[in-house]
DNA sequence: ATGCCCACGACACGTGGA
């Protein structure tokens, strides 16, 4: 099983960039983030004839998140616990039969945080805390897991291009490194540490300042596993041919193969 | 030291992103 997460820039104007990366990948399960689509807008059709099912969480203008699967999905999950005068669309999760078990799975968009200087900081810190009683919560299940996403937190400095270019943002601070290690140390895996130890390798090429064309990223979307998630993992990779097509995302997929 | 680029809503440029 091979599970994706991309973060899209709105579906609107990203669909023929997705659909070619689709056909090329063959994904089984994409987490897509900030679909900036309503569940009306949703380019429902487009997708379904690639052969997906569809779970959805929208919103007009910003954030949202969404599930597609080649496989059935139930029991699907609407927004993160813990806030419910929280009202941006980032978080949904859902059950896929896997072999003679079930996968869940989750597409989280993790507030930016910045500026630090603002409310906009203590809403990420809350939100991380929520992510982590859930998770807590999700791994009393003992079942295969995967919570992947755009965390807007980058784990260490050789997840970046420049750690000195970063200092004083908000994916880069020690709270922000700490409420991500404190989900992780809660028993999950980092798919793509598990498989590459080699620094600097990116998720994410700001438009601004020809940062694709240098080279400098970051990497800062993750796919962190359950322990019986963990022990079915067979490699991850990131995909960085649709950063280099037209149109593109900001972000790029990256993905994890589980054996059922 | 600051803006660079992109998307949205809806027509002019402000907001948000990371």
């Amino acid at each position: 099983m091979k599970i994706a997460t991309f973060n899209v820039n709105s579906l609107k104007v990203r669909m023929e960039n997705l659909k070619v990366w689709l056909k090329e990948a063959d994904p089984d399960v994409v987490c897509l983030q900030e679909t900036k689509s309503t569940d009306e807008t949703f380019p429902r059709a487009e997708l379904e004839d690639l052969g997906y099912n569809l779970a959805i969480h929208g919103q007009k203008t910003y954030n949202g998140v969404a599930l597609i699967s080649k496989h059935p999905m139930e029991d699907i999950r609407i927004g993160l616990p813990g806030d419910d005068s929280d009202e941006q669309a980032r978080y949904i999760e859902a059950v896929i039969p896997a072999g003679d078990t079930v996968l869940r799975v989750a597409s989280i968009y993790l507030p930016n945080g910045n500026p630090v200087d603002t409310e906009k900081f203590p809403y990420k810190l809350r939100w991380m805390e929520r992510l982590k009683a859930h998770a807590a919560e999700l791994l009393t299940y003992e079942e295969p897991l995967v919570l992947a996403g755009d965390y807007n937190v980058i784990p260490t400095a050789d997840d970046v291009y420049d750690e000195k270019a970063w200092e004083g943002d908000a994916l880069t601070q020690p709270q922000s490194r700490a409420a991500l290690r404190e989900i992780i140390n809660l028993g999950f895996t980092d798919a793509f540490r598990a498989c590459h130890n080699e620094p600097h390798r990116y998720t994410f090429w700001d438009y601004q300042a020809g940062r694709w064309q240098k080279g400098q990223g970051i990497r800062i979307d993750h796919l962190l596993l359950s322990p019986q998630a963990a022990d079915r993992l067979t490699g991850c990779d990131i995909d960085i041919d649709p950063r280099g097509r037209e149109k593109p995302s900001d972000h790029t997929p990256i993905w994890a193969k589980l054996a059922f």
